[in-house]
DNA sequence: TCAATATATAACCATAAGGTTATATGAGGA
DNA sequence: TCCTCATATAACCTTATGGTTATATATTGA
């Protein structure tokens, strides 16, 4: 199953996701939106592909990355499922909502 | 601020946020309901701790541990705006649930 | 064909996480 | 006082994370 505190856990793989969010994009222009190297950004797009989030698509020189919705949604539930479990009665209402959709 | 997937991020502290939820527990209570040692669980817990999530007491010989339910919340909280923020429009209709909470 | 650009990979480093065992300290009860 | 139980701490191990630099490979355009 997807670990998404992992895939979650650190900042710039939040926002290279919420970048996906926007459209998908190459290596190069997630690269660009970072101060860091090249081989770091692909470790993280790595974790990203290896926890279902995202998507590698090869065309020619480049590799596009796009967001698995489906995925993301479902992680989103797991979430919402853990703290329901810990917090329990006091998100009933929350866990009913989302029970719902 | 408190990092969320830090605290959430490991299955065992997960479980012992849902134990103290459930009432405050001392460490030896906390220790039998899991198959890894005291200093283990200890570490655990001082994570709790350090992300403002739990509370400790002293009694006596004992430990008392006790959730911090409002920065629960606003750990709960974070993690909504968090995925909001990645989805964007995709939650809209959840943020403005949350928004008026 | 050759150079430039995009990506991949290897080797390395520091720190954190999650566990262990062994041992120290502290508090309470007989 | 002394033993016992609860907790703390130290030292150690392994693996993962997040970064680096250097270099290899692949693709494309001139």
């Amino acid at each position: 199953m997807t670990d998404i505190y992992r895939a979650l856990g650190d900042a710039t793989r939040r926002t290279i996701l919420h970048q996906l969010a926007q459209g998908d994009k190459t290596q190069t222009e997630i690269v660009q939106a970072f101060a860091i190297s090249q081989p770091a950004v692909k470790k993280h797009l790595q974790i990203l592909l290896d926890e279902g989030l995202i998507h590698e698509q090869k065309d020619g020189k480049y590799r596009r990355y796009s967001l698995d919705r489906t995925i993301l949604r479902s992680a989103y539930q797991t979430l919402f499922e853990d703290m329901g479990y810990i917090l329990e009665d006091q998100l009933t209402s929350l866990q009913t909502y989302l029970k719902g959709k």
